[in-house]
DNA sequence: TAATGTGAATCGTTTCACAGCG
DNA sequence: CGCTGTGAAACGATTCACATTA
């Protein structure tokens, strides 16, 4: 039931631990550090060292012993094996501010995804914006998925309108969809559902914040 | 290492999805709706109809055999047992737009997060929003956090400057910290820290989307 | 010596299987 | 008979312990 589709048989943890790896590889690089151990990348996230060296032996990776990884290494080994190169073609339904937030996240396009459509259902709001993204109708949206051959969709719309819009997507031949809706969506078995779910993280914190009184 | 403080010893991954089920129960009141079974969760949310029985049972609750669950007991043994009516304070770091986004949300008021202060570094933005919240400019976060009681910040500033924001919230007393910015920020071991991180959703979904090729 | 790499043990969660009950 | 409730089994991830090596 619950996703727990694999990467070359690295466990769903480990791939989410090793892309936050790979993102402080680039920091260090930046910051022209050459060289970190398990133990300093443990501290960084909150991890245990033993956890990040077997994430870092999924990549079939051998580090210095007795001297930490290199950095450049190990930043291309997370590289090569997640295929972090893979360009994706993104678009974005909803224009209200999140939907505005999200179609200014620079740091996306720095990481190959490419914002090639944006949608609302409110057609005088779409000459209001000013932007590079082509945007659309939402009656649209099936059409221009299957144009152009947009493999992720970003629902930013009301929650009594995400379940439509994401038949829409999937009517297009969407492959994946990240949801902000708080709101549980049926997808079909072949898309790739992922919610982000600010109203539940408060609540869940709310819930953790009252345990630590005891 | 990992963050795995209990609730009434509840799992934290039964926890995400009361959550969910207590939110659903509200949608199924609307519509009233005023039964559920197990399966109806489990296939609205993709979830096991074992794991939802089991999460229930958590809750020391009785529903009816052989019928399902009242949905006005099951939502109010949720609300009372995790104490979702708990009232907190809130404040906002960052109004570009994604903490204008936020500041606009107004499912937050009604699960009893009070937006009580906004902050931002230009203090010229400050003159432009409209919003009924009040704002400071940043050098003021500690002060105001410890003035106002505030319990939760959410930080939704450029990355280079998230882990100097997480810094001033704690030292004005915060307890839970929402972090948008997608780095890892350091924070003392009794404040809470959530990530919501759109590119790491991102970047999982393509590692996801390859593997989905073989 | 200070680090990595990795089987084995442990721990937590999910699934199974079925008893219990209206 | 249908659905809940729950111990027991299975599974998966983390931690432990230690062999390994520059």
């Amino acid at each position: 039931m619950k996703q727990n589709i694999k990467n070359n048989n690295i466990p769903m943890p480990s791939l989410e631990r090793l892309l936050n790896i790979y993102r402080f590889c680039e920091y260090l690089e930046e910051k022209e550090i050459y060289s970190v151990s398990s133990s300093r990348l443990a501290r960084v996230f909150g991890y245990s060292a033993d956890s990040i060296r077997k994430d870092i032996s999924f990549l079939g990776w051998i580090g210095n012993f007795g001297a930490g990884y290199d950095v450049k290494k190990l930043k291309n080994a997370i590289y090569e094996k997640l295929r972090l190169n893979t360009i994706r073609r993104v678009c974005i339904i909803g224009l209200g501010r999140l939907g505005n937030a999200i179609l200014n996240y620079n740091e996306l396009i720095e990481k190959g995804f490419m914002i090639v459509a944006g949608f609302d259902s409110n057609i005088n709001k779409l000459e209001t914006i000013k932007t590079n993204v082509e945007l659309f109708p939402a009656y649209e949206i099936k059409d221009v998925v299957k144009r152009k051959a947009i493999e992720i969709g970003i629902i930013a719309v009301p929650a009594e309108y995400a379940q439509e819009t994401a038949n829409r997507l999937i009517e297009g031949g969407i492959r994946g969809i990240i949801n902000f809706a708080p709101i549980a969506l049926k997808v079909p078995e072949n898309v790739i559902l992922k919610n982000i779910d600010l109203l539940a993280e408060c609540m869940l914190m709310s819930i953790l914040l009252n345990n630590d009184n005891k």
